[in-house]
DNA sequence: TGGACGCTGCTTACATACAAGACCTGCCAC
DNA sequence: GTGGCAGGTCTTGTATGTAAGCAGCGTCCA
């Protein structure tokens, strides 16, 4: 139906694992097993394999040669660091702010933000808003490609935030500051702009390490030992 | 002979390709077909392929569904994006260097230069000496692990770098940055460190951006069209 | 009771066979 | 000469077969 099916399989299934894996849809742990996926997925091994070699690369799916594929657990280090670059490259970004916005990005931006305030917000679309809304200050600058990089290596960053998002008190706050950051950047205060998103993004690191004190059970390290073999049925 | 032969063919086989590319041994437009590349390096189709699609990943190849896969022309864009990118971080690591260096590191940054200054360097290892001294630097901060994330996007600024390096008055000029750089982090000043590293990384920019304009042709814009496909026959 | 050994069943790694599409070349008609 | 069509040959995409290795469990022996 509609206009494709000149997708490939690969790049289908690869998103599908993605999208299961940073949902927490796939636990940390979870089992990969190439001949269950392509069964599941309909598909050959040879789509899927490739799927987890590239997940593997990214961090997300930890391959045991002659043992297993499996989700990988969300290590502190790896949020650390995902947290660490995506500071540098956003607020660096902000210093190649142009004198005059690109209007369409700004209108997207004040559109973006309408609809993170619609009440009954489901947090998966929240995450999707808020990953635009953060790619779209990135283009003002015109740096919106390097997006894709940070996207690439916060994967653990992600999850980590759902992890805690059970003992969150909503997003609200979040979109609060959204606001803060995006009104300082029209109106051309930078500095105030900078400072905005840094707490901001602070913050969202802070409620990342409340959940890691108060569930540090979600964060085990990741030490090279095989989980244990949990058969997780939930493809549809 | 040695330790390993652990080492999987997939991993020999990308990283063979991965240095290929990035000397500029394959350049950029050259053919990869599967079939000859796993002929030529005696293993079957299918590690190769994987290591396709992980350099496919990196913006080193591009492949054309049915067509064929390339070494990707160098794209300007690109390097302009790792540029930024690269600055944002390292400048940003700085920030975070505590005030007690870490002495193993101070040590293997000063031998690192001492080998920069030896006579007659050759210049891909004065390019391998330039990588661990940026990656120490970004250690001393604690945030080494944030440099795959920056090597694994600069390829095409590696490969514009060589690209400009027979119209370049030799590296001693970079060296002597390097020397500056980590003289002012021993010494304490970091707002000094901050400064001498930006202009030494806008200096390796503009030398590129030289080259650029004295030989556009080499920076041909990536379009999507198919590169003429020539056999290049450099397997030992 | 405890430890070692071997079998069984799973896994990924690699090799190969098959399918489907794009490009080029040469022929043919006009 | 020129445009168009057809076929052959290349390509990557996918499916499947084969190999090799780890793990877990049961058994056997001390």
């Amino acid at each position: 139906m509609g206009q494709a099916s000149t997708r490939s399989n690969r790049s289908v299934v690869y998103e599908t694992l993605r999208r299961k894996v940073l949902t927490l849809e796939l636990p940390p742990g979870a089992s990969l097993s190439e001949n269950e996926l392509a069964a599941a997925l309909g598909v050959s091994r040879t789509p899927v394999r490739e799927s987890l070699i590239l997940l593997g690369e990214e961090g997300l799916v930890r391959v045991f040669p002659k043992v297993g594929s499996f989700v990988s657990r969300v290590d502190a280090e790896r949020v650390a660091d995902a947290q660490f670059l995506r500071e540098a490259v956003e607020l660096a970004a902000f210093d190649d702010i142009p004198g005059t916005l690109d209007p369409d990005v700004i209108a997207e931006l004040r559109a973006n933000l309408e609809q993170q305030r619609e009440p009954g917000l489901d947090i998966e679309r929240f995450f999707a808003l808020d990953e635009a809304f953060h790619h779209g200050l990135l283009r003002l600058s015109g740096h919106g490609r390097a997006w894709s990089t940070v996207v690439a290596a916060k994967g653990h960053l992600d999850r980590a935030r759902r992890l805690g998002l059970h003992e969150t008190n909503g997003v609200g706050r979040f979109v609060d500051e959204h606001h803060a950051i995006l009104d300082a950047v029209v109106s051309g205060d930078i500095s105030s702009a900078r400072a905005s998103l840094r707490s901001h993004l602070r913050a969202v690191f802070d409620d990342i390490e409340k959940t890691r004190q108060r569930s540090p059970e979600l964060f085990a390290a990741d030490d090279g030992t095989v989980p244990v073999r949990r058969s997780i049925a939930v493809w549809e």
